[in-house]
DNA sequence: GCTTCATGTGTACAGTCGTACATATGATGC
DNA sequence: GCATCATATGTACGACTGTACACATGAAGC
């Protein structure tokens, strides 16, 4: 007789709904790892754990990968935004919650940090991503005018950014206390 | 008689003094149009018209390119700021140089904007690059700190940067009149 | 003029990539 | 129970990558 097919350990197949959510999270903490650079299918399977074939199956290209996963990002962030923003009841506990977001949740993860920045780079690049991006800074801006005027939501929301990145960048990042001081003198 | 080996159109040898130079320049061009990531050796040298053994011959790896361009585009633009600072007489001159830093130096060239983003995930992941950042940041620091003290140098530094960067970024980016408003109400 | 060797040129190689696709399997609706 | 088909799995393929290296050539020093 001819000797059965000689055991290819083939992986048993799981029954796993939600894995698409999955795979989009996996490729979130890819790129936060080792940057868009090194986000290829074969990285989020294997952080996922599942074959490279589910990746296709799921995903039409990488290119949507990286949409959803910058979406979903751009959401939960913006969200925070929001929460903090609208739990304010003046303008001195707005300022209180800028601070708090700056100092507290953007510099306090290097992770949602690292993903804003290539995020950035990404979207130079790619239209559909920069719609993300725009769609995000839309939504912190309009977060911002629940206390601020137009302008300065405009102005403030910059000088975040630029707080941020700086801080991001720098071997001696900018302190809660210097983050408060230069926030509270371009609003006094 | 065997015929001569068919005729390889070898491009014939060119006597090219600054050949590495031209192929820095030809980095910052690639990185510039087609990001850090399509930045390959072959485009490099396509876009510099030389084979592709010339680039190994002249760098030790691509990361050494990349050192060595993102190294001359942040002393070219530092010197630029260095150049508007110092001619500066006061420190009102001095703020219609950042004012027109921003406005035309920084926003003006896409080209720069780009190069800005690029260095900045390079860096994030790159210890050298990180380095090249850092040292772009204090030179600009510096030149600041010619005409406002350290805390105002700083923070300035980073609204100078939050303002380009969201500019960049936006469908709708800041007009110079804007810019002006921004720093002028910062700096009041 | 001859030698030397820095510089220039072409090509090969092994690895990784995105994607396509053939095949397997079990949850679901009947 | 049975059929269906969405989901799961493994693998193949051509393209492109960084790098190594063999060979060519002519400028520079003697």
């Amino acid at each position: 007789m001819r000797p059965a097919r000689p055991p290819v350990p083939r992986r048993p197949r799981r029954h796993d709904p939600g894995r698409r959510d999955r795979l989009i999270d996996a490729a979130l903490t890819v790129i936060a790892e080792r940057g868009v650079a090194a986000t290829t299918h074969r990285e989020i399977a294997r952080k996922a754990d599942v074959p490279l074939g589910s990746m296709t199956y799921h995903f039409a290209s990488l290119e949507e990968v990286l949409a959803e996963a910058f979406t979903r990002h751009a959401d939960s962030v913006a969200r925070v935004f929001d929460e903090r923003l609208s739990a304010a009841p003046d303008r001195a506990a707005a300022i209180e919650a800028v601070i708090a977001l700056v100092a507290d949740d953007l510099l306090g993860s290097d992770h949602d940090l690292v993903l804003a920045v290539e995020l950035y780079v990404a979207a130079a690049r790619n239209p559909a991503l920069r719609a993300v991006t725009q769609a995000w800074m839309a939504r912190s801006r309009q977060a911002l005018e629940r206390h601020f005027d137009a302008t300065t939501a405009r102005e403030l929301d910059a000088l975040i950014e630029g707080l941020v990145l700086h801080s991001a960048l720098s071997t001696d990042p900018m302190t809660p206390e210097q983050i408060r001081h230069a926030i509270h003198r371009f609003l006094r």
